[in-house]
DNA sequence: GCTGTTAACTTGACTGATTCCAGAACATGC
DNA sequence: GCATGTTCTGGAATCAGTCAAGTTAACAGC
């Protein structure tokens, strides 16, 4: 059902930013890698990784080439309460998240109601409701062991 | 089905959060009186409207009963993704909200798939599910309008 | 009703995430 | 190569929310 995911070399970063129009820039392919090797990863973490591989990079930069590729549909950001933004490279398949009450932990969650799960609202108080994002909240592995 | 709702007075504010075994005092008559008069507002505009009540209050106190009250189980904290964190006093019962992406708008919506709605996600990656927050985004009727 | 205890409020400073700005550096089309 | 428009840098600003210390006031017990 699922085929390996291969991991994206920086040929296919390269593509993938000239595909959407973007330059090709090493704080681009940098942030794009770094994603894809963390997802989940807040801001702050996505500077650090992107600094351990280029050098000095300023905050800014990251900030920026982060929005850049989500506006162009290359990351997407998530915002779980209670937590900073966090951006992930699975993009265009529905999928939501578990957060763990205890420790913050983030996982993907494939909706088993089909591809739209709740899209269906009773009453949407004439709401165009085009799409739903579900965020479940309960224990992770770990912290259910350590309870 | 659903009986109408009786607007809450002072004394049933009084009630509640003896009940919540929590002080009574003003700016948490004046907070859960802002909330219940307006669904959905944001910090800052609990605060204009319990100063426009009591007068001065301090930003400080408004903070500290909004997380007492939201502990307590009086209120409900939501925090929509591009938006500031806002309160709403309908608590206990199973409902989620749709947000307008033009205006931000925010509404009720009952859900319509039971009372779990998609608590059983297909892979958990074995965390403990226990509740699952559903938001819808779309456009509210007048931004439809607008379009 | 008065009083002591302790929770709640005030004040003011502070943090941490994110954004804005102006100038320097750079990728890309010609 | 060169011009040009975009991107990056560094610093400062903003904004929601939090911390800490001291003062005030709710309310339980007399």
């Amino acid at each position: 059902m699922r085929e390996t995911r291969r991991v994206p070399t920086a040929t296919d970063f390269r593509q993938m930013l000239r595909a959407a129009s973007l330059r090709v820039t090493g704080p681009r392919l940098a942030v794009l890698s770094a994603v894809h090797g963390h997802p989940h990863a807040d801001t702050d973490s996505i500077i650090g990784v992107v600094r351990g591989e280029l050098g000095a990079v300023s905050h800014q930069a990251v900030y920026d080439v982060l929005r850049a590729l989500t506006t162009a549909g290359l990351l997407r950001r998530i915002e779980p309460p209670g937590s900073v933004a966090r951006y992930e490279a699975r993009v265009g398949d529905n999928h939501h998240h578990v957060v763990c009450r205890s420790c913050g932990a983030i996982a993907d969650v494939d909706c088993a109601v089909g591809f739209a799960p709740c899209l269906t609202a009773s009453d949407a108080h004439g709401f165009t409701i085009d799409e739903a994002e579900v965020v479940y909240r309960g224990l992770c592995p770990t912290c259910v062991l350590n309870t």
